[in-house]
DNA sequence: AATGAGCGT
């Protein structure tokens, strides 16, 4: 073996370092285990700031095999840090072969136990139960260096219970592949959403409505705590195809004497998501809108307020806000005029600039920052 | 509910 192949199979990766830990101080813990060659940090090359992992190269095999023995998730600066053989082949990491996903784990189970769980199953190469500041996530990764191993961890522990909570483990998918299954599982969807068909309705009639593109298995109208409709519910079918005929018929058709809406049921969290996006769209075409827009003034007489300077602008275009901004009720002194187009602004900024409102000339610029 | 991150001299 030569020399650089010597050493290769005595260098150790350690991730999920602390950004404050230095070399000195895995200098020290290592050597407990046996001479070190040397420690490298990783850190940025402009900022030096470590990238939060390092190699650890010790002058015997043996001696990196011990320490991933007897260190792996050792806390450091309150972290747990993870030990590895480096492995500097990106495939070998990346592949996907041999890699487990976990999740619903209870809260209470930490990497070491993680580790010697599914350590009975094979050789691991990484372990991690994700984790803030809060602790655990619920959700961690096992990564065997076989896929026979992953495959005999997720036939023996799937669905079992661990602690509180019955696990779910399986193949790790990349996010590609997890959201490509996702559109999948989307696009054949059962599950049908109804709203807007008011209070007059109830599980009986609306599955008399939809019975007819094919068997259901659940039909709910969601009531209030009274009973009453609240004008929208579910069906559900026994096939997509039916799902999807009843949307494409229904979707826009009246019920009790007004259009209703019949789409695919989202889960809770997709629409919450969907809804989040959307506003987030929003926010970013209002600012995209308001961009040339919105004038600052200064200078502003202390008796002047939001709705005299709205009036003094309003000649110039449709003001879609304005401040003065206040200061325990007293005026600042400065305010700002959104308008609706920057030609309007542009227009207002010409005309009102070193015009005096009160007893002091008006200051006018563009505001930047929308 | 949740499908990482991470490889140098």
């Amino acid at each position: 073996m030569n020399v650089e192949a010597k050493y290769r199979a005595a260098s150790l990766y350690v991730g999920d370092l602390h950004t404050d830990v230095t070399e000195d101080l895995l200098f020290k813990k290592f050597s407990a285990v046996g001479p070190v060659l040397s420690i490298r940090i990783c850190r940025d090359l402009v900022s030096r700031r470590s990238l939060g992992y390092a190699y650890v190269n010790f002058l015997q095999p043996a001696d990196a095999q011990k320490a991933l023995d007897t260190m792996n998730f050792d806390l450091i600066e309150g972290k747990s840090i993870r030990l590895m053989w480096s492995q500097r082949d990106a495939h070998a990491r990346k592949s996907g072969i041999g890699n487990v996903f976990i999740k619903n784990l209870d809260k209470s189970i930490h990497n070491k136990v993680l580790y010697e769980l599914f350590s009975a199953f094979g050789k691991i190469l990484s372990a991690k139960v994700m984790s803030d500041e809060q602790g655990s996530k619920g959700y961690a990764f096992v990564h065997f260096q076989d896929q026979s191993a992953a495959d005999r961890a997720i036939e023996e522990m799937n669905g079992q219970l661990l602690g509180d909570c019955r696990v779910f483990v399986g193949r790790f998918k990349s996010r590609k592949d997890r959201e490509a299954e996702l559109r999948t599982q989307a696009s054949e969807f059962t599950n049908v959403y109804i709203k807007n068909f008011g209070d007059d309705m109830d599980d009986e009639r609306l599955k008399d409505i939809f019975s007819k593109y094919g068997q259901t298995q659940s039909v709910r109208v969601m009531t209030d705590p009274s009973g009453k409709s609240k004008g929208f519910g579910f069906v559900s079918f026994d096939s997509h195809e039916a799902a999807k005929r009843a949307v494409e018929d229904m979707n826009g058709k009246n019920i009790n004497g007004q259009p209703v809406f019949v789409g695919r049921a989202q889960k809770k969290v997709e629409r919450q998501a969907e809804l989040k996006e959307r506003f987030e769209e929003l926010r970013k075409a209002r600012i995209r809108a308001s961009r040339g827009a919105k004038l600052y003034i200064k200078n502003l007489d202390d008796t002047i307020d939001d709705e005299m300077l709205r009036k003094e602008f309003s000649a110039f275009g449709a003001v879609s806000r304005v401040k003065v901004m206040q200061e325990e009720g007293q005026s600042k002194g400065f305010g700002l005029v959104c308008f609706s187009s920057p030609e309007e602004a542009a227009r207002a900024m010409a005309e009102m600039n070193g015009r005096t409102l009160g007893t002091k000339a008006l200051h006018i610029a563009l505001a930047h920052r929308p």
